[in-house]
RNA sequence: GGGCGCAUAGCUCAGCUGGGAGAGCACCUGCCUUACAAGCAGGGGGUCAUAGGUUCGAUCCCUAUUGCGCCCACCA
């Protein structure tokens, strides 16, 4: 055993030295073990771009309190962590770090050295994030790190790529993408947002090829006109069946195009007639491809207006769009302008609106894929905690389109696909090819663009285990557990490891998906780096603890709903873990020089608050289990926080303190038993949510020869349920309570020993003497006289009435009539207001003959004992009423 | 256009299958009591958003309404 504790709870002193004890015990490194199930979480890799925020820092958590938990279930448990190229988000990085610190742009760099640089900038904050882990606690097995570019994920991404491919799954395909402008590359559905603009309908006419009126069309985007290739209408559309198959003239372009029919347009909007662009737009398109007709592209890769706008060629498609309107309206061509709300896509990283493109890139078939993935969700053998999430995941697997996954981008897996440069010969394959599988050239050329980052991101549970070699971890550790993360990157993610793991493991990835919610800022607003409203964990846990922090987090949720990030909660964390310091201090101080107490007791040493509190625990730990079951981490916190505050310190520690100053040497024995007993399985409880307190104080406790992380979880034992003895320290308490509150209403101080006298029947008297010490002591009573007669009762007293108990403290210990008539005025209301409550339900015969019998049964006993309260309180009243 | 979430004490939120409204913080009163003032003891404070319905009984289930927030949706 080694000495005391420290006198004040000082994490920064121990929080470090914890964690590294843990990493050298090899307590976070998982091996395949045949005696034990696995327990397997993938740590969703952070971006190497990245710092941790508070975001992570929730996510990390519940995975680590999940993680320890099961550990200490005895699963092998393994979180396996690792880092993401984040391909998008990284390249942006070093452009502009090499813009600044070079001056260069990256194609002046070359794409040789510019991936040099990224990944000189991964070697220098690569690993950024995964070594703040440490701090919050994170208990992953670093023995196993991962990055998604590294050797094994390569291969799996290319096998991958390549299976998709020869199965028909993954294909190159001129169509229309979402485009960034102003990060260069195309984007996947998932990477655009729609936001809702303020924005215009023009309406503009197209005459007649013969002069005629021609036809109006209602545009928001009167710059893509360079692009028309034809005006449709509805099939059943009368208002223009004269102009179907006749041509109409673009104003001032003077270019003809026809007045096509198709089901497309809808009659009811705009004026009925589209213009057709199929270039620059998905629904134009797929009318054009109808129609067999042409795809003109009438804005560039940098969103500027080609040859194709004539004098406008060069200039920005906004800025295009406002000098053609005026033109267009000075040539009275524009019928009029509505406002109108139009949504807009925008691009997930910078913001800029999309432009839909006709472009060639590389797709992965949806349809084919997402069905299982449905049926998988629906059949449960993937479930969503909470499962409301699971009608986003089917929604949007159910309205999935192709995935485009090639982006015009240099960091990342570069796709591998070769052509020849003489045949033009596509050529997928794992390896490069040294020559043209067709005419046998060796002029050969990969593919330029790289993969969706969230393509290498899919193959993640598995890919990290050691796919595609079918190693031993992967048998053993596969398929996962649980995934855990937010509710905003089911899409990009949760969603595309599910088909992967159907399609290439034929099973689910993982069984469970723990969705939680986003850390706001105190007002509600989503932390920033913008609005600067960001919290930085790293600097929350030097304040006042990581498990202060992670307290906070994981208890301060409900699931998978957002949670605000508010100071003073954080506080009275750390409070928690202060106090619970110091009732560690009370007890290791209380074991000096002492041998460790023997594990075995006799039961019949035992005391009433012994039993009480060791029945408290039992249950607790039941119920606690059965919250983390069932992902109520929050629930599972709670209960831990209200035992080792509420039952332990407020009132085992106190009602002890006599046995343990006294000179019982054998019963000293049994009380420090008691105490460390409850403390090490309140430790264990608490263990997956603080881990870094619990484990210093389990290194001063007797009998504790491991480390609390490899420690068991407590088991409910059925031969800890004293039901009799909780009953009656309850009592005892009960009474302690209204003995309390008459010394207060009464305004007497709380040094003062008072008389008690207690009022009780025959049948409970021997149940309320059982407490007679612990009232003499709790209540600060020096006397207690028991009687049985009303008539014994003294004449002066305030009183009190607990369930069978009436108690009186005779008004010389108190001096105050006045205070104690209005006490029991407000006690009165109280009782006749229940009484009152009760008797109108057991009148009501539909109560009586429909309820249940127990609750009625119940209802019955309540009133007789109300009713008796409330008969005594008044016979008092009306004694004290004659003093006044 | 479709879907989802939230509305409970001054603030932030719990309340697990319907059966006497809870916590933390804040507030009031009294205490530096030999583990802890980052504490102890006591206390005040809520027609559980509104209107209907189901039920013997609704904060909880159903319907509608209002307010706030979020997500999805190929921008004619």
């Amino acid at each position: 055993m080694n000495n005391n504790l420290e006198k004040t709870y000082n994490p920064k002193e121990f929080e470090n030295r914890i964690y590294k004890k843990w990493e050298n015990s090899g307590a976070f490194h998982a091996t395949r073990d045949e005696s034990k199930k696995s327990f397997t979480i993938v740590m969703p890799p952070p971006n190497i771009t990245g710092q941790l925020h508070m975001g992570h820092a929730l996510d990390h958590i519940l995975q680590d309190v999940l993680i320890r938990w099961k550990r200490m279930q005895g699963f092998e448990a393994l979180w396996l962590p690792g880092s993401d190229h984040a391909s998008i988000a990284t390249e942006v990085k070093v452009v502009e770090k090499i813009r600044i610190e070079e001056g260069k742009t990256k194609e002046e760099l070359g794409r040789e050295e510019f991936l040099k640089r990224a990944w000189e900038w991964k070697e220098t904050y690569g690993g950024k994030i995964t070594r703040q882990c440490r701090k919050l606690g994170d208990s992953c097995d670093w023995e196993r790190e991962r990055f998604t570019m590294d050797e094994g994920c390569n291969k799996a991404v290319t096998e991958f790529f390549v299976r998709l491919y020869e199965k028909g799954l993954i294909y190159k395909g001129n169509r229309i993408i979402n485009w960034c402008p102003s990060c260069g590359t195309s984007l996947s559905d998932a990477e655009v947002e729609h936001n809702d603009k303020n924005g215009k309908y023009y309406y503009i006419r197209y005459p007649g090829e013969d002069g005629g009126e021609g036809i109006v069309i209602a545009t928001s985007r009167p710059e893509t006109m360079f692009g028309d290739v034809a005006v449709a209408v509805h099939p059943d559309d009368e208002r223009y069946k004269d102009l179907v198959g006749k041509n109409v003239v673009l104003p001032l372009v003077n270019r003809v195009i026809p007045v096509i029919i198709d089901p497309f347009p809808d009659p009811e909007k705009g004026t009925g007639a589209v213009k057709i662009t199929p270039a620059h737009d998905p629904n134009d398109f797929e009318v054009g491809l109808r129609h067999n007709l042409p795809t003109p592209c009438c804005i560039d890769d940098h969103a500027k207006m080609t040859e194709l706008a004539g004098k406008y060629a060069g200039m920005d498609r906004y800025q295009c769009r406002k000098a053609w309107l005026s033109d267009l309206e000075e040539a009275n061509f524009v019928i009029k302008a509505e406002d109108m709300v139009i949504p807009i896509g925008e691009c997930y990283r910078c913001k800029e609106a999309i432009e839909p493109m006709l472009s060639e890139q590389w797709f992965v078939r949806m349809e084919e894929l997402a069905k299982p993935a449905i049926e998988a969700a629906r059949k449960g053998d993937l479930t969503h905690v909470p499962q409301r999430f699971e009608k986003i995941y089917l929604h949007w697997l159910e309205e999935i389109r192709d995935w485009c996954i090639s982006r015009q981008l240099w960091w990342g897996h570069r796709i591998p696909a070769y052509y020849c440069q003489v045949c033009k010969e596509l050529i997928v394959a794992r390896i490069a090819p040294e020559k043209c599988t067709k005419c046998g050239s060796k002029d050969i050329k990969q593919d330029e663009d790289v993969l969706d980052t969230w393509f290498s991101s899919a193959l993640w549970p598995f890919s990290t285990l050691g796919w595609p070699e079918q190693t031993s971890d992967l048998e053993y550790f596969y398929p996962t557990d649980v995934l855990v993360t937010g509710y905003d990157i089911i899409f990009f993610w949760v969603v595309r490891m599910v088909f992967s793991a159907l399609e290439i493991m034929g099973e689910v990835p993982f069984q469970y998906v723990y969705v939680h919610g986003l850390v706001r800022d105190a007002e509600g607003r989503k932390m920033s780096k913008s609005l600067g409203n960001g919290v930085d964990p790293l600097e929350v846990i030097d304040h006042y603890g990581a498990d202060a922090l992670r307290f906070m987090l994981s208890t301060g949720i409900s699931p998978g709903n957002d949670l605000r990030f508010k100071m003073d909660r954080l506080e009275s964390c750390r409070n928690f873990a202060n106090k619970l310091w110091n009732a560690s201090r009370f007890v290791i101080m209380n074991l000096q020089d002492q041998n460790s107490p023997d594990d075995s007791f006799d039961s019949e040493a035992l005391k009433m608050e012994d039993k009480w509190i060791l029945s408290k625990v039992n249950a607790t730990v039941q119920e606690i289990t059965d919250n983390m079951d069932h992902f109520d981490l929050a629930l599972a916190g709670q209960k831990v926080y209200e035992l080792i505050w509420n039952e332990y310190c407020d009132w085992y520690i106190e009602l002890v303190k006599p046995r343990l100053y006294g000179d019982d040497e054998e019963d000293k024995r049994v009380v420090r038993f008691v105490l460390v007993r409850a403390l090490k399985d309140m430790l264990r409880l608490l263990h997956p949510f603080m881990p870094f307190i619990t484990e210093e104080i389990w290194s001063y406790l007797p009998g504790t020869h491991n480390l609390l992380i490899r420690d068991s979880w407590p088991v409910y034992n059925e031969n800890i349920t004293y039901d009799e003895e909780v009953k009656d320290m309850e009592l005892a308490m009960e009474i302690i309570k209204t003995i309390r509150n008459i010394r207060a209403e009464a305004e007497a101080p709380p040094s003062r020993k008072l008389r008690a006298v207690i009022l009780t029947r025959e049948e409970t008297l021997n149940q309320v003497k059982s407490g007679e010490s612990y009232i003499k002591n709790l209540a600060n009573i020096r006397e207690i006289r028991f009687i049985q007669d009303k008539g014994q009762i003294p004449e002066e007293v305030m009183s009190g009435v607990v369930g069978p108990v009436e108690i009186f403290i005779p008004q010389d210990d108190l001096l105050d009539y006045v205070a104690e008539f209005q006490r029991l005025e407000k006690e009165k209301s109280r009782l006749a207001g229940e009484v009152k409550r009760i008797t109108g339900k057991l009148d009501n015969t539909a109560f009586v003959s429909k309820a249940p019998e127990q609750i009625v049964e119940k209802e019955r006993e309540k009133l007789t004992q109300y009713r008796d309260m409330l008969c005594k309180v008044e016979e008092r009243l009306k004694l004290i009423q004659k003093k006044l």
